[in-house]
RNA sequence: GCCCCGGUGGCGAAAUGGUAUACGCAUCGGACUUAAAAUCCGCCGCCUUCACCGGCUUGUGGGUUCGAUUCCCACCCGGGGCACCA
């Protein structure tokens, strides 16, 4: 059969070439030849414990070591792949490759995140509805994958739009807003805290053991439908709520927090994003704010990963105080959160954000002997605060920032007391507090605070210091007055001190003590005076959940004529997305702050009203009109290549057990979950975090075994690229750009024009875009792998350089040659031992090659089977002792042509699955080493030694070498430094 | 502003306390060829020198050490994250 196809290609090449030359003609045949027979033999299929799903042979899992490895799955976008999107699918692919050699059990599989803006931007570009887009696009990336000979599990493949896939998508959402968040309970790994059942809370209202919230004294049987949905959705996981959101006039929808820049703009579009007050989904995910912050101590992720996690997170100790607040409708509470209570001796005003309940009670007119500028020139604090809020919500989170940290606000007519001092503090309202951080409302300390200093200097408010720099630190409380607030953590409270409280509660001091003993003293004095508490808070909001968009997946909820959700049953999942006139979304002016958003779905007035029998008879419902985030469909997608098609579990639990479970095998360690998850760092928050809440909420409920979705993390760096601008700054094709060099000045032009080089990313607009294609083209699949995994290290970004490709070229070709010879295609080898030379570099380099391997370098595995590929060059006719061995380490980068080579090498098999090679400890060692000599550090001779030589005989003959003699200038050393075999470091007098 | 990562030949990069520059690219020289391409062999950090020898060299300055690309301190440059979070 090969001689054949052999015949074919020879046909197509040039007179003058070798008949059997490994060239991309070459490479192109045996590639898709490859392809084939694995596509047919089912070389990759991974086998499950049990069913339909086996390995190749028909066998089930047995005692075979499971290992699960996949990359972030793609969105099929339509503009194609360039040479920068692989990197990470072959890092996995080598990987994959590696440890099925290893004899485990490897489930390699890729997906599709078809949901989502991208995909429905590109539809509606194009005219078509998302779906015949997105399948076309998933087709060919689909192929494009393929070509690269990436060694999926097909059968394992499927994307996020596929029916079967949608169902257990809103199948999860119905178990998250069937759920609350129980923070007492104890569970069965330890752990406090669990999502429970939505009904276990119900039987404790019934059963009175748990008070009912808003309702107080009242049984859960005096409730109305109305009243007990609202109690429930206080306390669900999934939640409606009418809240502050971000709206994107531009595009048309709400997005999450996550969703939107530190400019206040879409992430998406670049578009302005405003607050609005709507009505939306939303997942408790600040409940697992702790959880999701502990669990990173068990998982082996980037550090920087982790790191942007806790700092998304942003945990933080301190305590809440209630201030009293006289108003013209009675005392009402303020309470405030501060991480500072060891400072409330400090404040002297407060401040709340302008959403603030506290504003409902303004007094009728501004209190006497107010300053005009507290005042904001209004009438009276009603008519302020109004316009004051107004303003605010009118402002994006980038208004605010072009205003460089500018304080504004406005005095309330309030105040509130100081439970200890008793003192009067004004409370103003201003927009650099915010109602969604701790209780919206803080106790104002300018001299332990900057933003408050800079209010205070404003608006003439005092300033006292309550902490003093420490006494070593040099400074002292006079070289802030005046001019800085001290912030800091290091120092003695001063002037805080009282001989009677306010509240009730024993006279405190706080004076001479440290800021954390301080903290832990007031701390205690609130709550024994029962004004305060210790707390925690969290800069994690919960997670808006809805979209007015329409290629999503549908809320599998419904609402009655009283405007009251219900959950449709899980056997009339899933809700598929109806035919709309238009899915494109309504969008506005970007800058039309008022507008209100409308969903694609309500455009179908027949899908929407639908008569169900939801248990007490049918009745008129009206479905959710919103859709999911695309993030949804990639909170879960992982376990799902367990088994796609499962139609009777999102995953069995059996399957994820040997899978996923946790301890499953060697490496995946307490947390369980993927054994090795390669993509890009720009999910470290979004996808990473939403995954890992969904995977807790599913955990708790006891549907997967593991505490966390991705043991093993690692992120992939980016294939920058060189870009190229005329005179008038235009891009220019980077392809046609000619480089010269001229005495030693490198310089570009294009078309005889002088053109400046930058550097950056790759892209279509930049006229720099490589595809795979064309490397494909000129090289062939495997010397593109082997380019992209021979540049540098995996996790750093590099500079894609087209010229150095052919360096890869060339090792193939010299690999093929020495089993090949060009002119005959016969296979000559040295079937006898090999030298000792030969062993020795074959087992050093496999030895090697297996160290770098594990560690995930294969750059350096590269360079060390490249030298013994040189080496065994230099040997006629190659000894197949040798050549076996690093055929069989170079195939999970090379696949390709090391089938081949295998089979020419006459094995039937494919090497897919053959054994890892191993080396003998016995030609690690060497016969004779080079031991250095150095003087002060600098190398002056060098021995050949033997590698077991004492200490002694070493040190004799270094001192004994002539340019040794010389530097000593006949007196004796001052010290010798002896570490046999390898150095001799000698200090003289 | 705060936090994190990085800086090594002409270029991509090796080496994590012990011979700095493995491996690859480019350049240059040689073999083969009528010639070119391809292929093979060789040189290849900088300065000085015909050459040997010698001196210098891992962003800059300092420190620890017999010995530092590697550890410590300060600074410069580049990249990334967060940014009124009380």
């Amino acid at each position: 059969m090969n001689a054949n196809e052999d015949r074919d290609h020879q046909q197509t090449q040039e007179s003058d070439q070798p008949q059997f030359r490994y060239d991309a003609a070459m490479a192109q045949t045996i590639e898709e030849r490859w392809q084939q027979r694995w596509d047919k033999e089912g070389t990759f299929w991974a086998a499950n414990t049990k069913g339909d799903l086996t390995d190749a042979h028909g066998d089930h899992a047995g005692g075979r070591s499971p290992y699960f490895v996949i990359d972030m799955f793609p969105y099929p976008s339509g503009k194609g792949l360039h040479v920068g999107h692989p990197l990470g699918y072959i890092a996995t692919d080598v990987v994959s490759r590696y440890h099925r050699m290893k004899g485990e059990n490897v489930l390699h599989a890729m997906g599709y995140d078809a949901f989502g803006l991208p995909a429905e931007q590109y539809a509606v570009q194009t005219g078509q509805h998302p779906r015949v887009t997105t399948e076309q696009n998933i087709a060919n990336m689909r192929w494009q994958l393929h070509r690269l000979g990436l060694s999926f599990d097909d059968r394992r493949s499927f994307a996020t739009i596929d029916t079967d896939y949608v169902r257990w998508t809103q199948w999860i959402f119905s178990r998250i807003y069937e759920s609350w968040y129980d923070p007492d309970y104890r569970r069965s790994d330890g752990g406090t805290g669990s999502a429970r059942p939505i009904g276990e809370l119900v039987e404790a209202f019934k059963s009175g053991s748990r008070p009912i919230p808003g309702h107080p004294g009242a049984s859960w049987e005096e409730l109305d439908e109305a009243e007990r949905s609202g109690v429930l959705n206080d306390f669900r996981l999934a939640y409606i709520s009418r809240s502050p959101v971000n709206w994107c006039p531009g595009l048309g929808t709400v997005l999450a927090n996550e969703e939107v820049t530190a400019e206040g703009r879409s992430e998406r579009g670049n578009y302005p994003v405003y607050q609005r007050e709507l009505k939306q989904w939303s997942m408790r995910i600040t409940a697992y704010g702790h959880r999701l912050l502990e669990d990173l101590d068990i998982l082996d992720w980037p550090e920087k990963v982790k790191l942007m996690q806790r700092n998304w997170i942003g945990e933080s100790h301190g305590a809440s105080v209630d201030f009293t607040v006289p108003s013209p409708d009675g005392n009402q509470t303020m309470e405030v959160y501060t991480t500072r209570p060891d400072t409330l001796f400090g404040a002297t005003f407060a401040v709340v954000s302008p959403e603030h309940d506290l504003l409902q009670h303004l007094p009728k007119e501004w209190p006497e002997d107010v300053p005009e500028q507290w005042k904001g020139g209004y009438a009276n604090p009603t008519e302020g605060v109004q316009a004051y809020r107004r303003a605010a919500e009118a402002k994006t989170a980038k208004d605010r920032v072009d205003e460089g940290g500018a304080k504004t606000g406005l005095f309330t007519g309030l105040y509130a007391v100081n439970p200890i001092t008793g003192a009067k503090l004004p409370i103003f309202t201003a927009d650099y507090v915010l109602m969604d951080y701790g209780t919206g409302a803080i106790m104002a300390v300018p001299g332990g605070d900057q933003r408050d200093y800079d209010f205070a200097v404003k608006y003439g408010l005092p300033v006292v210091y309550t902490v003093s720099p420490l006494a070593d630190s040099g400074q002292t409380l006079d070289d802030y007055r005046g001019k800085a607030p001290f912030v800091s953590h290091d120092g003695i409270v001063v002037n805080s001190s009282v001989q009677a409280t306010h509240a009730a509660g024993d006279q405190l001091s706080l004076d001479g003590l440290r800021v954390d003993q301080a903290i832990e003293k007031v701390t205690a004095w609130l709550e024994s005076a029962g004004v305060g508490h210790g707390t925690v808070s969290y800069r994690l909001r919960d997670w808006l959940f809805s979209r007015q968009r329409y290629w999503g997946e549908p809320f599998p909820v419904v609402y009655d004529d009283q405007g009251l959700p219900h959950l449709l049953p899980d056997d009339q999942l899933p809700v598929a997305l109806p035919d709309v006139p238009d899915y494109s979304p309504k969008t506005f002016d970007p800058e039309d702050a008022q507008s209100s958003p409308e969903a694609p779905l309500s455009r179908n007035q027949d899908w929407v009203n639908v008569t169900l029998d939801l248990g007490d008879g049918p009745k008129v419902y009206h479905r959710d009109t919103n859709t999911m985030p695309n993030w949804a469909g990639s909170c879960w997608y992982y376990m799902r290549y367990i088994d796609p098609k499962d139609d009777r579990h999102m995953v069995d639990p059996e399957e994820y057990d040997y899978w996923l479970g946790p301890k499953h095998n060697a490496t995946a360690g307490e947390s369980g979950g993927v054994d090795l998850y390669v993509g890009g760092v720009e999910h470290a928050v979004l996808h990473l975090l939403y995954a890992r809440f969904w995977h807790k909420v599913l955990y708790d409920l006891g549907y997967v075994s593991s505490k966390e979705p991705f043991h093993k993390l690692f992120n992939q760096g980016m294939i920058q690229a060189y870009a190229y601008t005329d005179q008038r700054g235009q891009y220019v094709p980077a392809a046609e750009v000619e480089e010269h060099e001229e005495g030693g000045k490198v310089s570009y032009t294009w078309q005889g024009q002088p053109v400046n080089r930058e550097f950056g990313k790759m892209g279509k607009s930049l006229k720099n875009i490589i595809t795979p294609d064309d490397m494909y083209r000129t090289y062939g699949a495997d010397t593109f792998r082997l380019y992209e995994m021979s540049m540098g290290p995996l996790d750093e970004s590099r500079p894609w350089n087209t010229r150095n490709v052919v360096g890869g070229m060339r090792f193939l070709q010299r690999l093929w040659r020495n089993v090949v010879d060009e002119q005959t295609g016969e296979v000559v080898l040295d079937e006898g031992e090999p030298d000792q030379k030969t062993l020795k570099l074959l087992n050093t380099t496999i030895h090697d090659v297996t160290v770098e391997m594990e560690a995930m370098r294969p750059n350096t595995a590269i360079a060390r089977m490249i030298v013994l590929n040189n080496h065994l060059t230099g040997l006629n006719p190659t000894p197949r002792a040798a050549i076996e061995p690093l055929v069989l380490m170079l195939s999970p980068i090379a696949p390709h042509i090391c089938e081949e080579l295998w089979s020419r090498l006459g094995h039937k098999e494919s090497l897919a699955h053959a054994q890892w090679p191993t080396w003998d400890d016995r030609y690690l060692g060497e016969d004779t080493v080079t031991a250095v000599v150095q003087i002060k550090g600098k190398v002056r001779g060098k021995l050949q030694v033997s590698p077991d030589i004492a200490p002694d005989q070493l040190e004799a003959m270094a001192l004994a070498l002539p340019a040794v003699q010389e530097r000593l200038g006949g007196k004796e050393p001052r010290k010798v430094i002896v570490k046999a075999p390898k150095i001799v470091s000698v200090v003289p007098a």
